[in-house]
DNA sequence: TAAAGGAAGTTAAAGAATGTTAAAACACTC
DNA sequence: GAGTGTTTTAACATTCTTTAACTTCCTTTA
């Protein structure tokens, strides 16, 4: 079993504990980016994409809380675990009021941070409706485990990366799906060329689709796709 | 603004304990069942719904864990909070490992109690509603989500900004759709250039809408626009 | 009521974003 | 390393949005 691997961006000053538990995440099967300040942080926020963050509360140039509050502005529903070395009771609950979904004391063991990061984990895939393995578009039927597109007799084999992304389509069906968004969590990199190539992806799911005219991936100009479908 | 209580199962064999928690829950709105050991817990939970459990560990006739690994059977997705009074490792670790969401040491202070109470509450609500709408404007069909412009037999396929601005207008039926309400809703930025492009897309809407003379953008000196029909 | 100035109407063009196709680069298998 | 399928890059076409320039309309006030 080939699992996917969450990522994390981790935001620690202190350079033994910040290289220490960078190796244990790695270890646990984890990719964890490792950055040293709130800056870096969130930089590194705006152009990856990350399904966790792990925040150091005392951090030079931008500290936890304020870096956390930003993070939230631009996603409201990342999971953010603070680190802390003061048990003050204001800071923990400071914390929670910026959204934060958890919060360790140093010291703490690995074995416990890697407990909540997975309690949580747990918990935001299972809200995400389980990953639907099947979809019904139209007149079509998505596949999502065998990257299949069926319409009556006629099969498509889907490549991956087409595969992701018409999935990603599905979830937000009649919704927007924000370019941003996508390139992130497929391309994980957000640049001009991947924007590109999702481009090309978009024309060609549009021509698997082109059978039924009451399926429709509309443009929403500046912001992603909408995948449609027609009522009945 | 009348919020949707969240209602919470309380197990907790200490009677003072229990009786406090309740009542702090319910004086923040909760709706809070409180029982006094982990047999009762189970049966209301088979009754009841609940949006989330608040368990003690050490509870008479039936413990905590048990309990709660018999409600990860029949609701895999329930947040689980662990209240003990021992802060040892291993029984946190044991939590976790039953799909707990997140434990208290006692003694804990209230506020931080409702702090994670809503940490998870707030995650645990993420699913919204689509917003499909659709309009007649006299002898037109307005598809919002598919941006299209249907009458008798032609179809006119909107750009993103067209199709936003016409729904505000509909929105705003024979009423005064305001420039500057307009202009932060489309455009986010109210200036100058913004209120020109927009001056430019009431053009193309009216262009659009000329086919039924019963249908009018009027401009409204200085205020904004109003969408308005012929009765008949 | 005529002139002035601001607001809105209209059209065209410039500049971005997106659509499309094909070739190049990459990855995998045999 | 040849052969296959996938992904990215590149180049060019099209569409959408903004900007600009010019025109017309509305309101105010001398």
């Amino acid at each position: 079993m080939n699992e996917i691997k969450s990522r994390i961006l981790l935001a620690e000053d202190d350079e033994n504990l910040g290289s220490l538990l960078q190796e244990y995440l790695q270890a646990k099967n984890y990719e964890a980016d490792w950055v040293t300040n709130g800056e870096k942080a969130f930089r590194h926020f705006e152009q990856f994409h990350y399904d966790l963050c792990l925040l150091d509360v005392m951090m030079p140039i931008k500290d936890g809380f304020t870096l956390a509050s930003e993070i939230r502005i631009m996603n409201s529903s990342i999971p953010i675990i603070f680190l802390t070395a003061k048990s003050m009771k204001e800071d923990v609950l400071e914390g929670f009021s910026l959204g934060a979904d958890d919060y360790l004391t140093k010291p703490f063991s690995m074995e416990e941070l890697l407990f909540r990061i997975e309690a949580i984990l747990r918990r935001t895939r299972g809200a995400r409706g389980i990953d639907k393995e099947s979809w019904e578009i139209g007149s079509f039927t998505f596949d999502v485990n065998k990257q299949m597109l069926t319409s009556d007799g006629t099969e498509q084999k889907l490549t991956t990366k087409e595969s992701e992304l018409l999935k990603l389509l599905c979830n937000n069906m009649n919704q927007v799906l924000e370019r941003n968004f996508a390139l992130k969590a497929i391309w994980i990199d957000d640049n001009y060329f991947n924007a590109r190539s999702m481009d090309v992806y978009i024309t060609k799911l549009r021509k698997y689709l082109k059978a039924d005219p009451g399926v429709q991936i509309i443009n929403v100009h500046g912001k992603g796709y909408k995948l449609v479908l027609d009522e009945g």
